[in-house]
RNA sequence: GGCCUGGUAGUUCAGUUGGUUAGAACGCUAGCCUGUCACGCUAGAGGUCGAGGGUUCGAGCCCCUUCCAGGUCGCCA
């Protein structure tokens, strides 16, 4: 039967014991985490968010509190009131381990079923259980510091932006559908037939609202929802750091600011000093052509090379039709892994590389004695072999990989080849933070699906002034003004500085190919909104789940969400979602149509 | 939507060419035990082999379908 605390207050949380306590009575709860019961002695470890202390039941204690706490099972919970005591075998396996408790008191508060896998740090059980389980799961210290890591970035970031003159104001859930960008999720209205809200995919809108409505400055620890697949680091609703500044011109007026976040983040939870100076920035060009990514991890080498011109007299049809395309042949040099790389795992790299949209992959190897080794052989000249190895600087012991097609299937094949080598090969320092801008990001991209241009930021992203020019005529030429800032070969954050003239924003809807009946349809109250004074203003999001994950080094934003969903979308503990009763679908105007998909 | 991987006691796994009663460790239960901290010793309970169908004298194992989970590509302005 469980029993009532009846007035026993905590006085102590178990992890903090220490010498300076002994002789003092204390009161402690917790849950079991191990009882060892050695006939006529038994000690409990009991364990808070904090840690975990023995608790000693002896000869000492009342025949009643001995022989409930024969009683005692894994996962309990007990208050007991006792004396702190130095250990006559003390441990450093815990904390506390100098110290123990002496039970004089004992309540039982809550018995505990056998738990479906044990509540330990180092547990392999099943992501799937754990997630079914996930109350038990979150009991684990590793999951919990997790959790008290994302409090202090949270509260570090709020004390930060509060200190800068940012003001903390919640944006609506219920909002309107945007068109561009992610898959909303909606909510029906109960009041209006056949009408939704959207959840927000991010408080884009509002934000850019506040500003003209003369906020000056605004953030959020803002939820947003994204009805797209799940990934590693992908979760359909996650926790940005969202802000938004006015009277700012220059990319670096909000990317500063933000640097200084960063840089309190990292000092109050990892203890890192990230120094004075400003972070690296790389423009988007740089980027792609050193790394073949936006997101560069720069914490390894084996940068792209644009050999396009050892082969311009190319025999081989892969290479002259690529260049005849307007594309590119590229290589990474693969350091020192003729070795390690056997025939069978080459092929393995190349069937990897068509997952990435890559039609093929070629490849040369120097082996130590034996001489040049290539899937193009054939096609390669002397003075072609002469010509690359000098630009890659390609030795003997390399493998050379070659990439030739258009560029961006040229950038995805080998920027994604590369974090593969590097993964697999433990190239990455575990222990090292890359944080770099990447800036000067394209600010129209050619959509096939579409066949029109679109935004590759969004709409409301402002070009950089020195392209206004090209807006009609060569809009694919454009940049903008956008960066993104790069941890780890991670986004953790983008944003940018807006556009605040009215005239810019309806050409750069019209760019787009929106009609103004479109435009109004869209965002007809958010144009309006510019017509009655808008301050310059820019601003950016930080993924605050990501930020956790880098600074947990976690590879499973799961570890970091409370309570997340699996791949599916679903909550496998309270399994969201599910069907609803026929009088709430008809309250919403909703019939289920099961044929189409 | 595509591709890859996995599903066997509560948990993590093993299970040979398709062949007797499906095993181990941890956990759990009971008994003994005064310094354990992976406590120890003794005994015990515990299985719809994800589900459905097929091949076979015989299926955990082979085939088909399906469900669940993980990763990834598409997608994610």
């Amino acid at each position: 039967m469980a029993e009532f605390l009846n007035g026993l207050k905590r006085t102590d949380y178990c992890g903090t014991f220490n010498q300076s306590f002994v002789g003092k009575e204390v009161v402690v709860t917790g849950w079991t985490q191990k009882r060892r019961n050695l006939g006529s002695l038994i000690f409990v470890d009991l364990r808070d968010r904090t840690g975990i202390v023995q608790i000693v039941f002896d000869e000492t204690c009342a025949k009643e509190v001995f022989e409930k706490a024969e009683q005692i099972r894994s996962e309990y919970v007990l208050a007991v009131k006792g004396v702190v005591r130095e250990r006559s075998s003390k441990t450093t396996k815990i904390a506390t381990g100098d110290v123990e408790i002496l039970a004089s008191e004992l309540k039982i508060l809550s018995e505990a079923d056998t738990t479906p896998f044990e509540i330990v740090d180092e547990t392999n059980a099943n992501e799937a259980l754990r997630l079914k389980y996930r109350y038990l799961d979150l009991r684990r210290p590793s999951l919990q510091n997790k959790f008290i890591v994302r409090n202090t970035i949270s509260k570090v970031t709020r004390d930060y932006l509060d200190e800068n003159g940012f003001l903390e104001i919640e944006t609506p859930f219920l909002g309107k559908s945007t068109p561009e960008g992610a898959r909303d999720y909606l909510v029906p209205s109960r009041i209006h037939e056949g009408c939704f809200y959207a959840l927000p995919q991010s408080p884009q809108i509002y934000k850019q609202l506040l500003m003209i409505a003369g906020m000056d400055r605004y953030y959020q620890l803002a939820k947003c929802f994204r009805d797209e697949d799940l990934r590693a680091n992908r979760q359909p609703e996650f926790t940005q750091i969202d802000l938004e500044m006015s009277f700012v011109e220059d990319e670096t007026d909000v990317m500063y600011p933000v640097e200084g976040l960063i840089k309190r983040i990292f000092k109050s939870t990892l203890n890192i000093d990230l120094g004075e100076g400003h972070f690296k920035t790389m423009t988007y060009e740089q980027a792609m052509n050193r790394f073949g990514s936006d997101k560069p991890d720069t914490r390894f080498g084996m940068e792209l090379v644009d050999i396009t011109g050892c082969f311009l007299d190319s025999t081989f049809a892969v290479f002259s039709n690529a260049v005849a395309a307007g594309g590119s042949v590229r290589a990474i040099n693969a350091k020192g892994f003729a070795d390690k790389l056997s025939r069978k795992e080459l092929d393995a790299l190349v069937e990897f590389v068509k997952t990435l949209g890559a039609k093929g992959l070629c490849w040369v190897t120097h082996k130590k004695g034996d001489g040049l080794k290539s899937s193009i052989m054939k096609f390669l000249t002397e003075e072609q072999i002469a010509a690359f190895s000098k630009e890659c600087n390609f030795e003997e012991g390399d493998v050379l990989f070659i990439a030739a097609d258009k560029n961006t299937t040229v950038f995805n094949t080998l920027g994604g080849l590369r974090i593969h080598l590097a993964e697999k090969f433990n190239l990455i320092d575990p222990n090292r933070y890359d944080i770099l801008w990447v800036t000067d990001f394209p600010m129209f991209e050619y959509s096939e699906e579409e066949d029109r241009i679109v935004a590759v930021h969004h709409p409301f992203t402002a070009p950089k002034t020195e392209d206004l020019h090209l807006l009609f005529t060569e809009p694919l030429k454009m940049h903008a003004k956008a960066y993104d800032l790069v941890i780890n070969g991670q986004e953790a954050g983008g944003g940018s500085i807006r556009i605040h003239s009215r005239e810019v924003q309806k050409n750069v809807f019209n760019a787009l190919g929106l009609t103004d009946e479109v435009i109004r349809r869209k965002f007809g109250f958010f144009v309006d909104a510019f017509n009655y004074g808008t301050p310059p203003h820019g601003g950016l999001a930080l993924g605050l789940d990501r930020l956790v994950m880098l600074i947990t080094k976690c590879d499973s934003i799961k570890e970091v969400i409370a309570f997340p969903k699996v791949q599916t979308a679903s909550c496998l503990m309270s399994e969201a979602p599910s069907t609803v009763e026929e009088k709430q679908l008809n309250e919403l105007y909703i019939t289920i149509n099961k044929t189409q998909k």
